[in-house]
DNA sequence: AAAATTTGCTTAAACGTTTAACTTGATTAT
DNA sequence: ATAATCAAGTTAAACGTTTAAGCAAATTTT
């Protein structure tokens, strides 16, 4: 390329990088930019990269990417990543911390600039590692208590337990929640919303109104769960919130299989959204979180990180909104 | 590194890469792995791929990443990638020719060491680009008939016709295709299937039997010309063929809307999954296209080019299989 | 007119590996 | 005893950039 245009290899480099403050001729210019041109020249981003210790790769670790949480997540995340030149590397954990660590190790020997993830449960050893070796990271979605990090969260308790007192105020009086086994934070505070209504309603005497299942066997646990909580003719559920789209999906499907009528039987909020819900009968309420918002603030954040790696902790919390169907309408007596 | 072990640069390269032809003692073998472990040494890839030219990073480029139908061969390209040491990037153009050529030259920026390309439309030049770059790479789900290149691809046609016949064979008489207006072959390939049968049954008196919809107004185009099929009383069709997975959510939530019960009223059939048939009170038929098998080859075919680019081309047809469900149950008179 | 500064460009080191070529000492063959 | 071979390691060039430092010529300042 130099050769080609007749000047060092350094003024192309100059050329190039618009390196305007080191002082570059117009016809050198013009002689780099037409055998650019000419050549179809590439720069290697590889030997760039060695050399200022930059690649311009942001990683992302999402739990599942066959999620369209996280699939959508993701679209918005490289949108805002290319926004301000960095590419955007995937990986999906599917809640494995083996298949985690392999994934921070592939980001780290990749040379990422820095990543966002979804952290998985035990997994704080390797974020430890991260802050350790200064590889700057944004947590979303999820936050492990132990780890001092910078995080985007959404008011996970507060639009629960709003969930909760609508349900209530519609008439609905025996609300099930449908939960994950988990030791994930947002998770259980969407439980905590959830019994901290109830208690305040003086329902709490139903502790078993929240219903765990293994993350493993959504199907086979619902469905058998359902069939008990059904049949039984004492104390059935007038109400199901499900805390995750995943469960929503599954839930549904075991209630059409059962026969009961939305919201005629039985009220539906589920949290998250799914294209699925739209081929659903009755069209289902939700919580909508702010994917947008999540996946920019994400990247600002890192960024800011990226740049200044000593700026303060910022622990950003957005807001979900419900977006009321109609499988919650006021109850009928 | 090198002094940590107490050995020469090249010593720890050596033992690193397991070059065993090349003799290193035990001892110093013994050095630098307890080395390497204390410092918790991952060797600089970036650097690496410098001196080697080879990245391990196999690019790929759907036209829509989330459509669970790319989403899920993504899944499955990476795994297979993750397998034989290649991480994988993915890009989705978004029918865009534009988003696709940024993606080809985000890909090559980055060095990767091949390209898995669900090719857009009219982006034949830019796969010459890359023939001339000697940059190997497979078409999947697509092709482009003026470009000569390894493809992965379904027998659409077959598949297509095979549908027809099945839904005749059912007692359908009167069978619309919803297709896309569109020059991409395979998607002419199921419209030529479908009009193929319609023809030897001397059915073709309607070619407006097939439903050209334009990718970017799905829902409105599918609505409207669904409102029109289904409210004049002459000629309704009593079977919908959808070409794809897009297609079908959209269409049977028009049919939702206009309250046409399905099987009774109209049999449906459509193409390739998605989560949100399952959500639909009739479990629907649809093509079901060999996954697994799609992405294991391009992987497969992928490496062998990487390995030795000058290998004759290879076009691999797959099997798509129908997948019967109740939305198209024998006909009832 | 000499000194100082500015302009325009080049040189060369560095980034962290790989790998061919080389060295040195030990062993084996003649 | 000498030559040939082998084993175990080291040296140094190379990959394609960036960028500090250097240098000459042109311009400005004194």
């Amino acid at each position: 390329m130099a050769l080609k245009a007749g000047v060092s290899i350094a003024s192309v480099s100059y050329v190039l990088n618009n390196k305007i403050d080191s002082r570059i001729g117009k016809d050198t210019i013009e002689k780099v930019k037409r055998a650019a041109e000419e050549l179809n020249y590439r720069p290697n981003n590889i030997a760039k990269s060695l050399k200022t210790q930059r690649t311009n790769i942001i990683g992302l670790i999402v739990a599942d990417i066959a999620n369209p949480y996280f699939s959508q997540i993701a679209r918005i995340i490289e949108d805002e990543a290319n926004k301000i030149g960095y590419t955007l590397l995937i990986g999906s954990s599917d809640e494995n911390p083996e298949k985690f660590e392999g994934l921070i190790n592939m980001f780290c020997d990749r040379q990422a600039d820095g990543l966002i993830i979804a952290p998985v449960e035990n997994t704080e050893k390797y974020l430890q590692k991260l802050q350790k070796q200064k590889m700057p990271f944004v947590l979303i979605d999820r936050y492990l208590p132990k780890i001092e990090a910078d995080t985007i969260q959404i008011n996970n308790y507060e639009i629960s337990y709003n969930v909760t007192e609508y349900l209530l105020n519609n008439g609905y009086k025996n609300i099930y929640l449908i939960a994950y086994k988990t030791q994930l934070q947002h998770l259980l505070q969407r439980t905590d919303g959830f019994m901290d209504v109830l208690k305040k309603h003086q329902l709490s005497q139903n502790k078993n109104n929240v219903i765990s299942i293994h993350k493993d066997h959504i199907d086979q646990e619902i469905s058998s769960r359902f069939d008990l909580l059904f049949k039984e003719n004492n104390s059935k559920p007038d109400a199901v919130f499900f805390t995750s789209n995943k469960l929503a999906v599954s839930g549904i499907k075991s209630l059409m299989k059962l026969g009961i009528n939305i919201p005629k039987d039985l009220a539906v909020v589920a949290f998250d959204e799914t294209e699925a819900y739209e081929l659903f009968a009755t069209p289902i309420t939700f919580v909508k979180q702010p994917l947008i918002a999540i996946g920019t603030k994400a990247v600002e954040v890192l960024y800011t990180k990226i740049s200044n790696n000593t700026l303060p902790i910022q622990n950003i919390v957005l807001k979900a909104a419900l977006h009321i169907g109609q499988s919650s309408e006021p109850k009928l007596n």
